[in-house]
DNA sequence: CAGAATACTCCGGAAGTCGGAATATATCCG
DNA sequence: CGGATATATTCCGACTTCCGGAGTATTCTG
């Protein structure tokens, strides 16, 4: 329930600077996350009427053309709490597996020996 | 196709340092990453097949038991290549949101006027 | 002995994602 | 002029992924 996911995470971030409607937030995710895979346009549309209903967002504005709504979404101060929050998270994920990686290249010679074999976590019965 | 999702982010991350099978791959993403949701039991097995016939994690030991198998997991080249490639992304993406909401607090008072007006992506047909 | 931990599998359902089509207008390019 | 592209959203069916819960069997702990 509480922690965000990989699409809203970029769906949120499409309007920390301005609200958007749904299209041009489409474009903003391919601006700042070019080498990630963005949303399906009904994925994206989908996502964001879940994020207004647990008020991550909200519409600033509805006009009607050719009976179809063209709504603008901003962030809520709740969105934009989850979205530092989140942010904080995967950095400290990022940050985790980097370290872990690097430490482990050294090691890359015997590949299933930890450095010390001083009970991991391997669930091995002693 | 090419990028990882979040789950087999945890999963490939829980076998940096050493091989592991299913369930103390559990324990190990509870340690290394506490404030994250944690996949639950089915989800993890589901994603280590597909990962596995991805070619990111490969069966290092198989002992029957019971006739059921029990598998120890390993991460291959393709797979630690793709987990640091996914960190990299994940970094990326965290800084960016962090920066943008560091630079658009201060804007917080006038939450819709972007600070440089000049021709954003909202789609505004000039 | 009850209960938790270890370790995995199977099931059915719920949730999320996707591509494609439909709709309608405006603009760009040759 | 006409086709292509861009804008902007909705709906649909299919597919994938995820989850909780039950089942199986052993060992360790209180």
């Amino acid at each position: 329930m509480s922690s965000i996911d990989i699409r809203s995470y970029a769906i949120l971030s499409a309007l920390i600077d301005q609200p958007r409607h749904g299209y041009a937030m489409l474009k903003q995710i391919a601006i700042l996350f070019p080498t990630s895979k963005r949303p399906a346009v009904a994925t994206m549309y989908a996502a964001l009427e879940r994020l207004e209903a647990d008020g991550l967002v909200r519409v600033v504005s509805e006009e009607i053309v050719d009976g179809r709504a063209r709504r603008t979404f901003a962030l809520t101060d709740h969105g934009r709490d989850g979205l530092r929050a989140e942010a904080e998270r995967m950095a400290a994920a990022a940050a985790i597996v980097k370290k872990k990686l690097a430490a482990n290249a050294r090691t890359n010679s015997r590949p299933t020996r930890p450095a010390h074999p001083a009970n991991p976590a391997t669930g091995a019965r002693s």
